[in-house]
RNA sequence: GCCCAAGUGGCUCAGUGGUAGAGCAUCUUCUUGGUAAGAAGAGGGUCGUGGGUUCAAUUCCCACCUUGGGCUCCA
């Protein structure tokens, strides 16, 4: 961000800090830095809701009034210490740095004295102007989930009214293509509350959309050099235990499936001596591993690449859960390739350019995609498995594979799998959150795990390394930020009602029927508007439906044999035979092209 | 799970301490209209659920559930 932004809205939270402390004395302020939207201040016994921010903003509003420009104090470190000896966050910031043998600032402007290391604007009364305060939240302390919660306040400020009103009406805008409101129009999928939270069901039109993204994705598979597996919904206990997904993975679970008896006699609380456990799974590698397993390998047979679009549950905490983007039950567009240590760099790459590939043929660019290499956090040894030459050495690759196919990315420590290093796709939604799609994960603790190996060329037996990737990371998530991506407005191979057929009066129903089994021969997603409306009325009902295109059919089509086509867009293109439409609409669909 | 907010017919929303209303959608009838809403009539809601206060609760209070925005976590 714009080193100028960042300090007015740096400055801007101070300013907020010295309203909320005057109307709210008791209010133990912590940290408040700015953001790429905007700004936010957590505060410690602060308890307020959205309907104090329009008062908080107004005596801000007064205050700055007052506002001369940010004075930087200097003091002692213990003087700092004494100053916020009844604020323990503020404290604890200090002696950290002091630790770190950093000198404490305080700035202060008008009345209010903030330990700050800097970057104001120059003059608070002329440009603390334009900003808003939007919304009331909780962030834990440090964002540590067993420290205490503190109230958040969120808020924006720009340089200029008409920069405040942009960004407002753009949320607004935004909105509008959330994939849970276009999901209802559009009659895409719903999630119902008797099914299960986090199950989303699909309607008729959200199942056409995944099933052509799924056609497309076999094909492109079968076309890389995949192989197709198909694994159970659950597996034995066993099985998780082996994989160590019981170890690491075992809060994302769902309880196991006690089994051994039927439901009934269960019921009849009859007992039984030997149960079995399985689990739901909430991946799908261990099967793979099964399958390489069934049979002995040879270096000859590697690399092996497997893919399945596998349905994983995952028990996420409710407060997680999010329309499609977020939930319980998703099929992840998951393969496993096992291969040789002379293979890994060159099939690392292979993944990489099917990602880019993959972004490109559903209008993404990479520069609408961020990057991130996740490490492994090196202080924290009980969440991995594998010792740490493995670990550098996959971090190593990764990382050097990353460089050499030139993604822009940012390294994260601590957001590895248990089992390895990752490189994450993530992608932003309406909103501007990011969620990640593709992953590839470089996995050498698995396959020693499960004992797999192959014989290399002297007739010895070794370990494979193996890698995890997902494209889409899940058809859930992938769609979900797809109808936001087009706003509803799929490309015509995608969209679920290709063509409307809109007969003018009744007289020409016969005719539109017949257009309309035409299409349908051809395999083209057609449906009829047959109800006794005006012209007017079928064309605003199909726009709303975002069907891509409209054919009109009067008295003078049903004379001539033609169809008059309208865009959804708004465009007429005016009448045409109808062979020359089902020509162009095919070849549109062909292209995969956006229309 | 935690913090804040919301929850009224299929959808979008108005409303009130005295057992509910609009528009759209649905159904019926009329209308047969050339590029974004033709007309009339009808049906449809135990006001998220459970408690409490009250003569009386959809409205006030409490708990819970769900949804939205955050936090944590994650494909």
């Amino acid at each position: 961000m714009d080193i100028k932004l960042e300090n007015l809205r740096h400055s801007t939270s101070h300013l907020m800090a010295a309203a909320v402390l005057e109307l709210f004395p008791n209010a133990k302020p912590t940290l408040g830095p700015p953001t790429e939207d905007g700004f936010y201040y957590d505060f410690d016994e602060l308890k307020i809701s959205e309907d104090d921010l329009p008062k908080i903003e107004e005596r801000m509003r007064e205050i700055v009034k007052s506002w001369g420009m940010f004075e930087k104090l200097e003091t002692s470190n213990s003087e700092a210490i004494e100053q916020y000896k009844n604020n323990p966050y503020k404290k604890e910031l200090i002696e950290e740095h002091s630790k770190s043998g950093e000198k404490i600032t305080l700035y202060k402007s008008g009345n209010f004295i903030d330990l700050c290391k800097g970057g104001h604007i120059e003059n608070p009364q002329k440009e603390l102007k334009y900003f808003k305060l939007l919304s009331v939240a909780g962030a834990y302390w440090r964002g540590n989930e067993k420290n205490k919660m503190l109230t958040r306040i969120y808020g924006t400020a720009f340089f200029s009214q008409k920069e405040l009103d942009e960004y407002l009406k753009n949320i607004e805008e935004a909105k509008k293509r959330d994939h849970r409101k276009l999901g209802k129009e559009l009659d895409l999928f719903h999630i119902d509350e008797r099914v299960g939270l986090g199950l989303p069901l699909w309607h008729p039109k959200g199942a056409i959309l995944w099933r052509e993204i799924e056609d497309f994705w076999y094909k492109e598979h079968l076309k890389n050099g995949y192989g197709l597996v198909r694994t159970p919904h659950i597996g034995n206990s066993e099985l998780w235990k082996t994989s160590g997904h019981l170890n690491f993975y075992n809060s994302s679970m769902y309880p196991p499936l006690e089994a051994g008896q039927a439901l009934e006699e269960k019921q009849q609380g009859k007992k039984v001596d030997v149960s079995e456990e399985y689990y739901l799974k909430p991946m799908n590698c261990p099967f793979h591993l099964q399958i390489y397993s069934a049979t002995p390998k040879s270096y000859r047979d590697l690399p092996l690449r497997w893919a399945e679009c596998g349905t994983v549950y995952r028990y996420e905490k409710k407060g997680e859960l999010s329309g499609l983007i977020r939930v319980r039950g998703f099929t992840q567009d998951d393969a496993h390739i096992i291969c040789r240590k002379d293979q890994v760099e060159e099939e690392l790459e292979r993944v990489i350019d099917f990602i880019i590939y993959i972004y490109k043929s559903f209008g993404f660019e990479m520069d609408k995609v961020q990057v991130f290499l996740s490490l492994r956090d090196p202080d924290n040894k009980t969440k991995y498995a594998g010792d740490d030459t493995g670990w550098d050495f996959t971090e190593k690759v990764l990382r050097k594979v990353a460089n050499k196919c030139k993604l822009n990315f940012t390294e994260e420590k601590g957001e590895a799998a248990f089992y390895g290093p990752k490189l994450d796709f993530k992608i932003k939604d309406a909103l501007g959150r990011l969620w990640q799609c593709s992953t590839l994960q470089f996995d050498f603790n698995l396959p020693a795990k499960f004992g797999i190996e192959y014989t290399n060329d002297r007739g010895e037996k070794e370990t494979p390394y193996m890698l995890h990737r997902a494209l889409f990371g899940s058809y859930e998530r992938f769609i979900g930020l797809l109808i936001e991506h087009y706003a509803g407005n799929f490309p015509t191979w995608l969209t679920p009602v290709q063509v409307k057929v809109l007969p003018i009066t009744d007289k020409q129903l016969g005719y539109a029927k017949t257009v309309v089994d035409k299409l349908k021969t051809e395999s083209i997603r057609v449906e009829l508007d047959d109800r006794s409306e005006t012209l007017g009325a079928k064309i605003r009902d199909a726009q709303k439906e975002k069907v891509a295109y409209m054919l009109i059919v009067g008295e003078r089509e049903v004379k001539d044999g033609t169809v008059s086509e309208r865009g959804r867009s708004g465009k007429d293109y005016g009448s045409m035979k109808l062979e020359e439409f089902i020509k162009n609409i095919k070849e549109e669909i062909d292209r995969k092209t956006i229309n």
